[in-house]
DNA sequence: TTTTCATGTTAGTTCCTACTAACATTAGTA
DNA sequence: TACTAATGTTAGTAGGAACTAACATGAAAA
C-alpha cells in the first residue's frame, strides 16, 4: 500500500504552488522537489498533473457548517451580523488557497465554477432568510435579497483585500476595518421608525 | 515604419488572452491567431512576449483624474460616497483586464504590485480626507482610515464579484446593490446626535 | 516601373515539460 | 533471512513553446 504520508506532503504541495503561481505555471518537478519526493513518486500516486489538480481540489475544499450557525442567532442584528461575518471570513480564509487556485485558473470549467459558488451561494439563501424573516419582525425595510447580496460580496471585498493586497498601502487592521463595517452595516439598514 | 493598426491588434488580443488565462498559459501563436496577424510579426514587433506582456500592461493601465472627482463634492454623504463610488467602480472596469492580468499572474513582482497599487491608494489618500473633514463638521464619528478602507475595499467586493462570478447565483443586480449599499453606508456612519 | 517596407510563410533550433520504462535501494514484515 | 512494497534514480520520449533565419508576397511611394 501507498503511504499517506506521501500523497499528503505532494497534496500540500501542490495546493500551495497552485495557489501561488496557478496551474499552468507551476511544473511537476517543482511540486515534487517541494514535497521532497521525487517526479516519479508523484506520477505514480496521481497518474497525471491535472489528476493531482482536481485531488488537492478536492481536498482542501473546506465545507462549513451552516445550519448550526443560523441556529445560534438572536436576531439582534449588529450581532448576528458580526457571527454571519466572521463565519463566512473564516470559511474564505479556510479557503484562501482554493480561492486563489481557482482566480488563477485559465480555463473557465463550468464544473468548477459550480464547486466554488456552493458556499456563497449556500450563504446567500441562508442570509436572505435571515433578512426576509427581520423585515418580518419590521426591524429593517430594505430588500431581503439586495441585502443579502451587498452583504456577503461586500464582506469577500474585505477578504480578498487582506487576502491579495495586504503588503502595501492598506495598513489599516483588516480586523478592525470587518468590525467597524458590520457595525456601520447593521446601523445602516435598521428602521428607526418614522 | 510599422503599421499602428497591426501594433494594436496584438495589444488587444494580448490583454484579452492574458485577462482570460494568464500568462503562462497564453501561447505566442495563439495572440497571434486572435489578433489575426502571423506569429513573426508579433516578435518583429514586441521582440519577446515577456515584452509584449509589459505593453499590453502599460496600454491599458488606466489612470482617472481624482482631483476633479474630489473637487465636485457637496458635503453630503450620500451624495458624495454615490459619487465616489461610481467613479471607483467605473475606474476598476475600466482596468478590469487588467485587474484578472494581476490577478492571474504567477510571479508576485513588487513592481508590479507597486503599480497597480497606485490608484486605489490615491483614492484612499483622497477619501481619508473627506472623512476628516466630515468628522471635523460633525457629520461622522468614525475613525476616518478605518472607513476610507472599508468603503474601498467592500466596493472592490461589489465590482469583482460582478467582474468573476456574476454568471452564476449571483442573480441580483449589482448596479442595485451598489446604490442600495452606498445608501446604508452612508446612513450607517452618519451621525444623529445624542 | 522600380524600390521599399511591412507582413506572410516555411523550416528549423533549443529548451522545457509531462510522462514512461527499467532498474536500484531501502525498510518493514513473515 | 527472504520477500514485498514504496520510493529513488537514471535515461529517455514526445510534444509543445519561444524564438530565429531566410525567403516570398503585396501594396504603397518614388
Amino acid at each position: 500500500m501507498y503511504s499517506l504520508n506521501t500523497e499528503e506532503k505532494i497534496l500540500n504541495a501542490s495546493i500551495l504552488l497552485f495557489s501561488q503561481k496557478g496551474y499552468t505555471a507551476v511544473t511537476t518537478k517543482e511540486i515534487a522537489k517541494e514535497a521532497g519526493v521525487c517526479e516519479m513518486t508523484l506520477f505514480r500516486h496521481f497518474e497525471n498533473k491535472h489528476n493531482l489538480f482536481e485531488k488537492a481540489f478536492e481536498k482542501f475544499m473546506f465545507f462549513p457548517k451552516f445550519r448550526a450557525l443560523f441556529e445560534g442567532l438572536e436576531w439582534d442584528l449588529e450581532k448576528d451580523l458580526i457571527k454571519i461575518c466572521s463565519s463566512y471570513q473564516h470559511m474564505l480564509y479556510k479557503n484562501r488557497k482554493i480561492i486563489l487556485m481557482y482566480l488563477k485558473n485559465e480555463d473557465q470549467n463550468p464544473d468548477f465554477d459550480v464547486t466554488m459558488f456552493r458556499f456563497p451561494s449556500e450563504f446567500k439563501k441562508l442570509l436572505n432568510y435571515y433578512f426576509e424573516e427581520m423585515k418580518n419582525k419590521g426591524a429593517i425595510l430594505e430588500n431581503p435579497e439586495t441585502l443579502a447580496t451587498s452583504f456577503l460580496t461586500t464582506s469577500f471585498g474585505l477578504f480578498i483585500t487582506s487576502l491579495v493586497m495586504n503588503k502595501l498601502t492598506f495598513e489599516t487592521d483588516i480586523q478592525a476595518c470587518i468590525l467597524s463595517y458590520v457595525r456601520i452595516f447593521a446601523k445602516g439598514i435598521t428602521y428607526v421608525g418614522s
